[in-house]
DNA sequence: GCATAACCGACCACTCCAGTAGGATTTAGG
DNA sequence: CCTAAATCCTACTGGAGTGGTCGGTTATGC
């Protein structure tokens, strides 16, 4: 599996944040019934989207979550980002602050790292697919009024 | 982290494979040395790309491995999956020997899946990678004489 | 027949995953 | 003011997968 449930539990509980477009809102124990998902467990994962800044959430009797963004604003690497940490292919795979890319089989004064290649190509596919998808979009597909499946395959 | 260093040392394993043109089998413990491997370890790696019929051995005194094909005829799709196994994004994620992609929250009656859009995005993002890689692009790149960083963008 | 190699299975330490548990804190409503 | 509802926080745990190691068996060239 390229990703764990975190991933998969945390992307539900966004779409069923974007689902409402009230601004009252809503608590984890209904996202956990509607999604019939452990409630002590969907809180270590809006723990991580809240401080990413993908969810606010307000205290007290009556509190709960609300998307920090309009869902058309939230892509989804931001999301997954959030929930599983870096997206990198590899282990020896690290990105500078710069943004360049380094495999550390390079930098000791080795060949240059065989597969590199591979793995660019491979993140620049993920990356590209979640970037390329917004909240707002899963939210439209779920809906019972929402797209063909025919959406499914385009990705620009 | 997407994939494990099974991936890695893997397509290692048959880089070092594919970069002597030599019809003479190569042994594990020519490829360990060159790629300081832990020996052992390369077995149960090797075992499951023979399996898969991606390389071909010899036993024996002098005795080592081969490719099965042709280096540009081996697309990196068919080696990572022979090591980590299917490649799903996510558990849900089932694929059907006809091909059809299904996710396991939506045969139980269930409303349509609203993750199902991205994670299929992702892994066709992830597969056109791997099956738009062939070995021998790898091997060309990581030769000393080897093709340019710019290549490493060009993914179709 | 001996060194060299592929093969095979058992084992092991470690880490992460998925989830539970228990409590502390905050807040709306009566 | 009290209480129920909710967020928040930390610690713990069983199980699975990772990344190896080890010992032994079989096959083969010299």
């Amino acid at each position: 599996m390229l990703f764990s449930t975190k991933a998969e539990y945390g992307v539900r509980l966004m779409v069923e944040l974007g689902r409402q477009p009230g601004s009252a809102p809503i608590s984890l124990n209904a996202v956990a019934e509607a999604e019939r998902l452990p409630l002590s467990y969907l809180e270590h994962l809006v723990a991580k989207l809240r401080k990413a800044g993908l969810v606010t959430s307000t205290r007290g009797a009556h509190g709960g979550y609300r998307l920090a963004r309009p869902a058309d604003e939230i892509t989804m690497d931001a999301v997954v980002e959030a929930l599983e940490g870096q997206i990198a292919p590899m282990e020896c795979f690290h990105e500078t602050p710069e943004g360049k890319v380094l495999c550390s089989h390079e930098d000791d004064g080795d060949r240059s790292c065989s597969t590199k290649l591979l793995w660019t190509r491979v993140q620049g596919g993920v990356t590209k697919a979640l970037a390329g998808t917004t909240l707002a979009e899963l939210v439209e597909f779920s809906s019972p009024g929402g797209r063909s499946e025919a959406a499914i395959a385009s990705a620009a």
